[in-house]
DNA sequence: GATGAATGAGACTTCATTCAT
DNA sequence: GATGAATGAAGTCTCATTCAT
């Protein structure tokens, strides 16, 4: 006599508000967030078109929710940059982070693309735990880093920490970003050969003359 | 014998075509790109709904133009960064480029921002003679000054002028991308004290121990 | 679990999509098929703009539909002519053919009229299963009828039954095209008295001389 | 001082009215009346959009007057149907009333076609002098003719002109409408062989029995 | 709660007609 | 009279949201 679960829950033990959001993600993640549809959602999470108003406000309150989910999904798929300072080289620290932020970039940029021209969505998302505000966050992990390296003489201690984390994030969005803007899908963007290489030596030695 | 010109261009001495490209121009900075519509662009070039399809293919190209309009006219606005190496001294050549860079991506991202989920646009754009290749052009253009000035001797011999570009303009980046995804409207992005110094002083010293 | 019925669906059993085609029938009958617009069909079945494109890919489909429920009723309401050979006699069974083709004709002509400046429509009706091939149909089989008859000797054995269908069913038109072409509305379209008379005797007997 | 002629005209001696006529004509002949807009209509006479103001209350003026126009070019064409009852076999008169009959319904019917759904047109082109009346025409005048014969003997006394004319004037129409109505090009209609004959044959002898 | 058809505002686009030049 | 850009009503279609079942 409890209510009815969606036919395509039978089986899981997942609600279907998480259901949603996971197919609300996996949309996000295959095609972009371009032309997506509430009735595009239902379908691939085979569900009634209403069902989406029992358990959320609006599609932007779900795609802001699918948006969490799949920046959370991708950050735990890539497990956490170095954060304890001492341990390791650090030039293999900054080429871990540098590994970090690209993949991260070219899994999210695309999805966040789509919801930049839908205020609402980027606005309820701000609101949601921030899962490691997307990007932002690990700037601001690696400005702590390697400010702890400088504590312990692994790094100049004039050197600027959020200088060089802004510099080697923003780096990885420079490798991102063209391509979007060009309408390049996030699966054919390339790397440069060497990138994490050139990155390391600059940040840690600088081009200016001895 | 010369058919009727638009009310709204009376006195003026522009086409009807470019007074449409600077209306949407002027929504596209006020307003962002969100949820323009086609009457928007009439209505605030004060032109009857039908008039863009006199002068444009579709929604789309009119949006193109005005973005490649936007692009240039900003462009022409911070006018050209330093090109010419052995000229100045590099600190000061570097932090022209943060500078111009910084207010480049102020200026243009959030237009391109709200067209990221229409490829259809992005597409046209991308047809259209390259005012500076939005952005990327930067970067290619800093890492060719950085280039002469090594074959100069005023930077390092084995300095990697690929990846400081890249660090710089990204570094640009990342203090525009993170405030958009936040939803901070342009207007309101702040940027850090010291931003330039810091950069410049990590670009051509690093923070590696001496 | 069901979900909500059209309001105007009230009481009937219709679906929706029958109700669609049948407000399209009626409209199509009572003022023709010239300025038929979505929202006049919507309108006369009491129903949103937009449910149309629930049960119909676009107008164009919907209209051929129509068409085709047009001349299913039609020619359900005339009934079969005469196809058994031998049985009656051929004059009245002629008379007949040439009842049924007045009335179809009347019926059915304009309906397509309306419609022959859409080949849209037109294409998408010759690929559904073919009512009686809209008249075409009647020629073929009032061809079969005389062939059968002239079997049993009961037509001349040289006559040329394929000549005499086209020209029986072809003055059918006659008697309706021109009206159509003058813009004579159908309901006022007059049978010259006499008219079956004379055609079955000429066609029977011809004008040569004896 | 004479008043400026459309450039289209320079070196003819036509009025713009008839230039415009002309032109009407000549995509109806071409494309069928489908899509045309008046648009097409004034880049096809090579001529501002507007002219058209000048010289007709309104697209479907013009329209009825291409219309007439084409119409009666296409009867100037064929040439006048025989008429003299007495001359030549009966026969091939009656063979020259049906190819007559034939290229004129193939020539006429497509232009008719696209302007059933547009009464004001076939209003409009009612209201004009007759060319001879498209189509109706022909059968008035081969019973006309088929009488006559009738009066020299060369008919039987008790054949019923009024019928066979419709007959064999219908047949015609039986070729063509059929087609346009499953949407075959004109130019595209076949006529089955040994037609003309057939009808002869029938129309005279009849088929029924001895 | 789930269903999914119905709703209807609103987007883009076409095109006959007007009218300043 | 001729020009042809401007006008704006009207058409088709989409899609977020509602709601009877």
């Amino acid at each position: 006599m409890s209510p009815r679960r969606a036919s395509a829950l039978r089986g899981g033990d997942q609600s279907l508000r998480d259901h949603l959001i996971a197919a609300a993600e996996a949309l996000m993640a295959r095609r972009g967030t371009a032309g997506l549809t509430v009735r595009d959602i239902a379908r691939e999470a085979e569900v009634a078109d209403g069902v989406l108003y029992n358990h959320f406000a609006d599609k932007e309150d779900l795609l802001a929710q699918a948006l969490h989910a799949h920046v959370s999904s991708v950050e735990r798929s890539l497990g956490a940059p170095p954060t304890r300072a001492g341990a390791g080289d650090v030039e293999n620290n900054l080429r871990a982070y540098i590994e970090h932020g690209l993949r991260l970039h070219i899994a999210i940029l695309p999805a966040f693309a789509g919801l930049l021209a839908q205020p609402k969505v980027l606005t309820r998302f701000a609101g949601l735990p921030n899962p490691m505000a997307g990007g932002r966050g690990l700037r601001a992990c690696l400005a702590d880093y390697l400010r702890a390296e400088r504590e312990l003489g692994r790094l100049a201690p004039d050197g600027d920490p959020e200088a060089a984390a802004t510099m080697v994030i923003g780096a990885c969005h420079e490798v991102v970003l063209p391509n979007l803007l060009r309408g390049v899908p996030a699966g054919e963007i390339e790397i440069p050969p060497g990138f994490a290489d050139g990155l390391v030596a600059t940040v840690l030695r600088g081009i200016g003359p001895s």
